[in-house]
DNA sequence: GTAACGTACAACCACATGGTTGTAAATACG
DNA sequence: CGTATTTACAACCATGTGGTTGTACGTTAC
């Protein structure tokens, strides 16, 4: 989950995940979108990976890089347990005010 | 978006964020409950306080903290908007096999 | 087969990060 | 009052991060 987190605190990242969620494309593809080098962009592309956020399938010379919704997935079930956790205290706070303690 | 994204790579940030958006805690009180110094604490909650996920309230000499649902919600809905662009992908492939190209 | 392309990886640099200790200011307690 | 508590902040250290350049290797194209 640090990982997950980690990779998306970038703006690049973010970018290539957006990209990538919407259609394939090769790192060197990726690398022409950005203003940085051909080595950035693969690094970049590697956290996304070890981050699960992205897979990459050879394709011939090049690979091909598929942003994976399961990651992405996997951050939103934490938000929403997150929440969650704040709907709860809202419900007892509610509670307290409306029903006056018991005994 | 990083700082938020950032804030939350890390598991005792995650965890004051989830403490604090149950119940408010005074700092001392956060730092009591992990095995490292007072400062360390003291310092993830700044982070976490500069990204928006966790106000802090004067209270004599103690500062409350609580957790702020908004900052979470705005990350939920970055992650919404990339599920959504990969549900866009999906329909798009489904319409190119089911409806054969006109014209 | 040779040349060009796409990728991977190492080495390096500046800077941020997560931790430490120490010190100082503000507030509460006796 | 003086003392203890809570917080803030600076300085420091080891490590990680985001970028660079250079090099090597597999694959495609001619």
């Amino acid at each position: 989950m640090d990982r997950i987190f980690r990779a998306l605190a970038d703006a690049t990242r973010r970018d290539i995940v957006r990209r990538t969620l919407a259609t394939e494309a090769s790192v060197s593809d990726l690398a022409g979108a950005y203003d940085m080098s051909f080595a950035a962009v693969q690094k970049h592309v590697a956290v996304l990976e070890g981050a699960g956020l992205v897979t990459k399938r050879p394709h011939g010379r090049e690979r091909i890089v598929r942003g994976n919704p399961d990651a992405i997935r996997r951050a939103q079930r934490l938000l929403d347990a997150y929440e969650q956790i704040w709907r709860d205290r809202i419900g007892r706070l509610d509670a307290l005010l409306n029903e006056p303690p018991q005994k």
